[in-house]
Order: C-alpha cells, then sequence, then structure tokens
DNA sequence: GAATGCAATCGTAACGTTACGATTCAAAAA
DNA sequence: TTTTTGAATCGTAACGTTACGATTGCATTC
C-alpha cells in the first residue's frame, strides 16, 4: 500500500535516509533506523518488487524449466517432490520460484533463450540435460547463474546436482542377477537423455561382470507412462525367450508391468523379479515383493535452489557439483 | 539485450514511437511498424517485465498458493497434473506462474496478506478453502483478482472452481452399498476443508437412502499419507465389527489400504469393496478390483488459470464458478 | 496565400527503487 | 576565532517502460 515516498513524508525524512534506514545503512542514526522500522511495519510497508528490480537489476525471482513428456498423461512423480523441495527452498531463501513447462514440441535450447532475453529471472534451473547439451555454453556465455539437474560431457565446469543413475542401475542389474536372473529387460525414459545413458552404462556393466550377454530387445525406451511399459511388457512377455527379471524406469513403468503380470497371472518376485526406482516411498506399498531404489528427491529439489541461490550470491565461486546416491531396499 | 532507447536509436526513431509500433499503435505510421518490428526481431528485443510492471502496475505474474501438507511426505498426488495444467495455461496466455509453497506452520491468511502486500502478482490461485474463508473477504476488499480451488459459504459472488465431492463421495459410497456393503469406512483429508466437509455430506446422504446408520468410528481423518492411511485401515480391520467397503480419499490413501490387506491376506474387491478418488490413473493399473473416481485435474489446473486470466482482464465482468463432475469407471 | 486539419512523430514525466555526490551542522582541532 | 573533521541527512539521476500533451510537416480548404 505505501511507498518510499509517503514512508518519507511520514516521517519527515528524505527517501535516501528511509531506504537506507530499511537496510541498517552504516550513516544512518541508529534511533532513526528504528524510528523508520517501526513506522514501517505500522503502515505495512513492503518494497515494490519492480522498482527494485528495475534498479539493482536483481529480480528476486528464479526460474525452473519444467519439461513435460506428455500433455495428458501423467508425469513422472518425482516431479512432485522435486518441485515441493524447490518451492519451499526457494521461499525460505527469499526468492519467487517461477515454473516454465515446456511441452516436446518446444525447442529446450529456445526456451533457455528466451528466458534469457527476457532477463526476468535471477537464475536457471534447467534438466533433462543431453549429451554435449548446448544450453550450458549458453548460460555460461550470457553470464547467467544456473544449475542443471543432470549432467552432461563437457569440459568447461558448471554446477549440477544429479542422482547416480549409473550406480543404481548397476545396483538395480546386479541384485536381479544375483536372484538368478538371466534375462533382465531395462526400462528407460528419453533414450537422449544423459540420465538413461547413465542408467544404460550401469545396467551394461552388471551385466558383462555377471558375464550375460546385452540383448538390446530387451531395452526399452519411452517409458513414461503405465500404458507405454504396459505395453512394451506384455510383448516381452509374449516372446519366446521373456524376460525373468525387470529394471523399471519408475513408479509408472512399475505399475505398468505390475498390471501386466496380474493379468498374465504371473507374481512379481516370483516368476519376474522386479527391482524399481522410486521417490516417492510408493512402490513400498504395493502388496509385492518388489526392489525399491529411492532417492530423495524433495533434497533434490532444496538442493538444487540452494546451489543455484549460492551462485547468484556469488557467481565466482566454487563450482559446486552435487552427487546424489540412490538407497536400496529389497522387497519385504 | 537491447532496450527501447537502443533501439530507437538504432532507427533514428524516438523511444515513444518505437514504443507504439511495438504493439500496433494506430498514430504510427505501418511501413514505420514493419521496420520496428524487423529490428526488434533482428536485435532480439524484449520488453524489460519490471519496467513494464513498475510503470503499468501488471505484472504479468499469477501466484499459486500452494498448501503442503508434511514437510517429508509425498503430497496428494492430485497436485502434480493440477500444477502442470495450470503452468501450460499461464504460459499460454502470456503469463509466468510462481509457486508459493506454504507449510502447515504457516498461517493461510498471513500467507495471502503477503501476497497482497508485496503487489508482485496480477492474480492469486488460493486452494483448500475453509468454512467461511476470510481469505475471500481479504482478497475482494482488496481488489486482488482471485480464483479458488475449492468453495466455501460466503454470500458474496466470487470465482471459483471447483470439484463436485459431494457427488463423488455420494456415488462411491452408494456403489459400495449396492455391492452389499454395509460398513463403509471413508478416509478424508483436511477435516475443516470444504471439500472433506462435501465429501462427509454425500458420504451421509448415501448411507442415509441405504438406510445404513452412520458409524463415526468408520470415518478416517488427516488420511494424508500412505503410513497414516495404512495405521488407521489396520486398527479399523481389526476392530470388533470391521468394514467390508471403503471409499479412500486418494491414490495415497488407496495404496496404504491396499498395503494392509495384502498383509492380512485379504483380497480387495471380495473381502473388502474399494472405491477411490484417483487423479492419476493410477489405481486403474493397481492388479485389483478396484472402483475409481477420476478427475481430469490437468483440466481444473488450466481452467483456474484461464477463469483468473478473464477476471484479470475484466475484473468487473460476469464471475465464474465452474463444477469438474468426476466419472467413474468400477474396477474391471 | 493564409488557415485548417490530420497523420506521424517527438519530449517529458512518472512508476519505486537505489547510489552517487552533495549539503548541513555540531564538535574537535588549529 | 577560524578551520577541519565526521556523522547524519538530503537531492538528483538512473533503471526501462508507457502515456500524456506537444510539435512537425504536408495536403487540403477557404
Amino acid at each position: 500500500m505505501a511507498n518510499l515516498k509517503q514512508l518519507a513524508a511520514e516521517l519527515s525524512l528524505s527517501v535516501t535516509t528511509v531506504s537506507r534506514a530499511l537496510k541498517d545503512g552504516p550513516e544512518v542514526h541508529p534511533s532513526t533506523i528504528a524510528r523508520v522500522k517501526d513506522a514501517a511495519k505500522r503502515v505495512g510497508y513492503l518494497p515494490n518488487h519492480h522498482g527494485y528490480a528495475l534498479k539493482t537489476g536483481r529480480t528476486l525471482t528464479i526460474t525452473a524449466v519444467y519439461p513435460m513428456e506428455t500433455q495428458d498423461h501423467l508425469s513422472d512423480l518425482l516431479k512432485l517432490p522435486l518441485i515441493e523441495g524447490m518451492t519451499l527452498a526457494a521461499r525460505q531463501a527469499g526468492y519467487s520460484l517461477s515454473i516454465y513447462s515446456t511441452t516436446p514440441d518446444d525447442d529446450p535450447v529456445e526456451s533457455v533463450q528466451r528466458q534469457l532475453q527476457a532477463r526476468s529471472t535471477d537464475g536457471l534451473i534447467i534438466t533433462r540435460m543431453v549429451s554435449g547439451d548446448p544450453r550450458v555454453k549458453l548460460l555460461l556465455d550470457a553470464g547467467m547463474p544456473f544449475v542443471t539437474f543432470g549432467r552432461t560431457n563437457l569440459d568447461t565446469p558448471y554446477p549440477y546436482v544429479d542422482v547416480d543413475n549409473e550406480q543404481i542401475a548397476y545396483e538395480a542389474t546386479r541384485r536381479l542377477a544375483d536372484s538368478g536372473c538371466r534375462r533382465i529387460a531395462l526400462q528407460l525414459l528419453v533414450p537422449e537423455d544423459q540420465a538413461s545413458a547413465m542408467r544404460l552404462s550401469g545396467y551394461q556393466r552388471a551385466l558383462a561382470e555377471a558375464g550375460i550377454p546385452i540383448d538390446q530387445s530387451l531395452i526399452g525406451h519411452g517409458m513414461f507412462t503405465m500404458e507405454s511399459s504396459a505395453a512394451w511388457f506384455d510383448r516381452l512377455l509374449g516372446s519366446p525367450d521373456p524376460p525373468t527379471g525387470l529394471a523399471c524406469a519408475n513408479e509408472l513403468g512399475l505399475l505398468g508391468a505390475l498390471h501386466v503380470l496380474g493379468k498374465r497371472g504371473l507374481a512379481p518376485g516370483k516368476d519376474v523379479h522386479i527391482v524399481t526406482r522410486d521417490s516417492t516411498r510408493l512402490a513400498r506399498f504395493l502388496p509385492a515383493k518388489i526392489g525399491v531404489h529411492s532417492v530423495d528427491m524433495a533434497g533434490v529439489g532444496r538442493t538444487l535452489v540452494e546451489v543455484l541461490e549460492r551462485r547468484i550470491a556469488n557467481p565466482l565461486g566454487p563450482v559446486e557439483t552435487i552427487l546424489f546416491k540412490g538407497e536400496f531396499e529389497p522387497g519385504e
């Protein structure tokens, strides 16, 4: 309701002094500071974001570029704790969090360029990293603070927070092999993504160790939805040499697979061994024996914001790179 | 990178003319408009949000106040499609969507007041309506455009988008009664919420019609998590006169209940009939016979933004109130 | 040929904030 | 007394935008 000018008039002070008093400027008398702060609280003064932003160039907003797979289907559930972690941390740090959704039709590079040009954000969180991701160079060149969720292969250092997908997929595959599975199916999301590439790599490493040859037909791509997962797994189970182990991409992939098993009268944990990624603790509640790799996605979201925040405060500071490990819990 | 002044200098025009040209002002020559737009595109001019906001008072941002139940547990999954619907619609309408998370510690009224004072948003989406919600009056008095997700009992009209919880709970209870259940348990979320009140009302109406007396011990509150749902349902099943029907609050409540059934060796759809709300189509993929009421939450999110958008454009226009029906699918 | 009208363009102020360089005034130093 | 110091406060410009009221110049009218 009130602005600095009105506040200054009420106190018979200059705008400058009031402005300085509110941020404890050393050049203004302590008693004046107290008087100003009192009045500010009384009239409910809050600084105008846009005046501030225009003058200082700091927008007090960070933007998360949020990729959606499809328009109609449910997204990967890990995004919910991720968003919640981000929003809470952002609020705590005094930032607004703006979510910029992109559909598969959007060019990811162009989305970032638009954010850069609009200059209406102090920092960017980008996800869905691809090999040699051009967005990193773009952001580095523009001097825009950012963090990525996921990594890419570049020689220049940049801040990221990632989940150790290689390790998780390795362990998952390893567990299945240890359970006696020789034909192990693997679900992947966006194949060109770094995350999927890492999972594939961990899968291959575990298979190599177990002396199991790789069968491309057991590797499924684009498992975004329960439907696609179910269709793929059904096809696989109907093949001459069906899998006896399955590493699911996430909760949705798992549910799709369980759906098919139920229809075919097969028992998870007996006919087919299953291990899944699960960021929602949902799989653990299913009445079936399923190995679960969980990652603290709310923590990832929080960390993304915190790293970005430090990056904004000190753009030339150390480049933080943080890796979240998965925690494994065998099925009950 | 460029601003109006630079653009004007490059074109040897005044800032005024350039500004007008960019918004097709009738007073500037068509050929000039073309020339200006050309140059703008060439140098990648994008208007500065904060200059614009400061001058016009329009921030081009809308804010969704997003209530979280707990810090550690997974939130109601319906929030994911809700958020996605909102972000997409906001972007389409040329608005940024800012998410303002609140924890149970936050006073909801104060959260709204803060948004009002900060004046950094063009409109507000609030949820979790309670009886006689004071926020509505607050926002009406302040003249801040808003939409609520959910309703409250007030004599002044205000725009809302809601789900017909009464009808859904009525139908769910009705189905269970039709299946022969006489003891029907009901899960509720926030008891003081209007949404829960409506569900309770629908539940009571169906029971009254079926001639079944109401047993308060069958009504569970605070079923936010799979854990609380499981604990509650387990206690219920261990009681002398256990329920034979269950209406779940959402997917998480369902999974908690299924977990308990599995542990006790009971079969859903046989020993206990189950109907649930499901906004993620997740329940339909579970290998169990479960009746499902689904609501298009992405549509709700989209609609919230669209109504708000119209409200902002025309604050004195008709007050829109929209009710989403649930769609029922019996278990396979 | 002067006056009128109209289309096109321009200059300036203002939104609320911060930052820089004054300016004031009393107390300490000369 | 005069000068210097320093603390406290003030005035003004600027960030990028829009909106209002000029101003220009050319064709039309009397």
